[in-house]
DNA sequence: ATGAAAGCGCTAACAC
DNA sequence: GTGTTAGCGCTTTCAT
């Protein structure tokens, strides 16, 4: 019984009304040429017996999907979730649905990923690159079938790209600026992947800083991270307290590394601030939970992506040339207990006070 | 130049072989009765021409779409990404891509989401629903249109629905045993929404527990939550250490909101657990970033996922009969520091006598 | 303002 | 093993 509603179709509608299909499919669609009177028929009528239209036919016909697919490396942590929701804000409004997938960070799943989208004949897809991804083929392919192609956060190296980063050069810049700023002088730095746009920005952001400001590069000072999560974080961490020098501030390319890091340190009996200040990147939400609580940079996460939704409906538009154009978001450095010595009234706990464990 | 590419579809392969167009489709389906010879020849020449196959049309041909549509509350914290990575894992093995969809605890966007689906023609629906949902009209449209539904997590008082939930009234129960076990006797609830299986169970463990253990239940001890967040927490402890009865340990129907909570404790410099035990539910990743850790419970999230499209197989096999079948996942209870007094190691400066006063 | 008709690209009987 | 054929449900000229 639940099932003998074989599916009705505008042929259905049509032939109660004594209509044509052609005339059903305009009155749905809202089309400017047919009468308000039929529209409301149809429209009742199509109510009345619970209508549902079938997308795929009309996807099939007109060429358009309405579905946007999105890729992203995962949904661990806050950031890509916010980019997600801005995505997804912004591409029903404009009446696209979207699909997500995660490629897990890997690379022969972003590639399937890409081969499902087009096979579903998406309208547009937008990606964040897997850290595993070095070949690019599969992007340019959705390129030559002329699906408006654009990235957000982890870019490729192609020509011509079209896509919205966060600038991690010039946050990463000022997070080094405020620790410098605050007296520190050997400066060590939890280092992501250089293939990598955002945490190559990073990375070169922290040598440049230094520079800049008289303090040496050292090597020994740079520990990359196996990936961005805590254990990672803790294991480089140890690898730095075991060297030769001790660092009196860390910048962690990733906030889960920072916390990481942390654990290391209070377990070390190594109390942050006071005898080294630490910094992340992301903005984590559990950034206020730790203590101290997080010094990190905001990367506006919901604002990259609804940029990024704003730069495929550009290119959907004029498709003629694809233009590599790229949104730029200002990060925000957000500075807390983890990296501030002294006077700020709410961070008095901060400093006076011996080590809180014991 | 890019797009002079007219798509190239069956019936070119069709051509350039010589071919008809339904041995290519075979071919390319791998069908049993097709030569290897000519598959070979098939599979070649798609290669070469780098066809790709639309599944709008296959879709609307065949009847299904080898999507399933799956939808979220939201994707914040680590439990419905791990929940989704789940599906994901499995759905894709068995040859479906997926739609994910969050409702950002919506009604209506679960609605319009539904609506979408069905409009993509989505094999099944996997959903958990909105905590705004009170009215189940669209899930029924679902399982009227013969689409296999499946719950999770959070499920609706509907008949005969089909859906894998943790335990959450064993998790609660244990952990409640294990507050009392550690001496607790009054014990606080900050509880979640009682319309929602989830948290209405959570808060029954609690009650069922207190007076399974000869401890009265008393109102003033539970509070309400505004939402899962930290900010909720905070303002259900603040709320909580403002009436008349101080409790000795406190039992959150959420790990953000216990966060919050600590954080009020630790303003008011009560100690964690020696003052007053705290304990949280879904083992987030940041439990373990606090201090003291956070004692929770442990919902298995990437196995419901994983449980959720074993339903979802079995109900599109015999789709005739939709037995209200559930799943029922174990949680784990997650000892951590803000629970435990006394003997390990590190917890050396434990009080045993009554809770200090003020 | 409405209708007729031709497919979109593919699958699935049914023939041979 | 391979070919023929008839649509899936819808959009979209082109008529009227």
């Amino acid at each position: 019984m639940a099932k003998g509603n074989k599916r009705i179709s505008i042929h259905d509608l049509a032939a109660e009304l004594g209509l044509s299909v052609s005339t059903i499919s305009r009155a749905l669609n809202n089309a400017s040429d047919v009468s308000d009177a039929t529209k409301a028929q149809v429209w009742a009528l199509a109510e009345k017996l619970n209508y549902q239209p079938n997308s795929m036919a009309a996807s099939l016909r007109s060429g358009r999907s309405n579905i946007l697919g999105v890729i992203v490396p995962h949904i661990n942590g806050a950031f890509f979730p916010a980019v997600v929701h801005g995505i997804e804000r912004l591409a029903s409004q404009a009446g696209f649905n979207v699909m997500i997938c995660q490629s897990s960070e890997e690379v022969g799943r972003e590639v399937a990923h890409i081969k499902a989208l087009l096979k579903a004949q998406v309208d547009g897809v937008l990606v964040s690159m897997s850290n595993t991804t070095r070949d690019y083929d599969h992007f340019e392919q959705v390129r030559r079938k002329g699906i408006p192609l654009v990235f957000f956060d982890r870019m490729p190296e192609m020509p011509n790209v079209c896509g919205v980063v966060a600038d991690d050069y010039r946050g990463a810049y000022q997070l080094m600026e405020h620790l410098i700023g605050q007296g520190c002088r050997r400066i060590a730095h939890l280092a992501g992947p250089q293939h990598l746009n955002i945490t190559y920005n990073r990375h070169k952001a922290y040598h440049d800083a230094l520079l800049a400001h008289g303090l040496p590069y050292d090597e020994q000072l740079v520990v990359p991270l196996a990936n961005s999560r805590e254990k990672a974080g803790a294991a480089a961490m140890r690898q730095l307290l075991d060297g030769r020098i001790r660092p009196d501030a860390v910048f962690a390319a990733y906030d889960f590394a920072a916390a990481g890091a942390l654990q290391v340190l209070e377990e070390r009996g190594i109390r942050v601030p006071q005898d080294m200040a630490l910094a992340g990147f992301s903005n984590e939400p559990f950034t206020t939970m730790v203590k101290p609580q997080l010094t990190s940079v905001d990367q506006q996460g919901e604002r990259m992506g609804e940029a990024a939704v704003h730069l495929f409906l550009q290119l959907q538009k004029r498709s003629d040339t694809f233009t590599g154009q790229r949104i730029v978001l200002k990060p925000k450095l957000v500075v807390r207990g983890s990296s501030l010595y002294g006077q700020p009234a709410f961070a008095a706990q901060a400093i006076n006070g011996p080590p809180p464990g014991l």
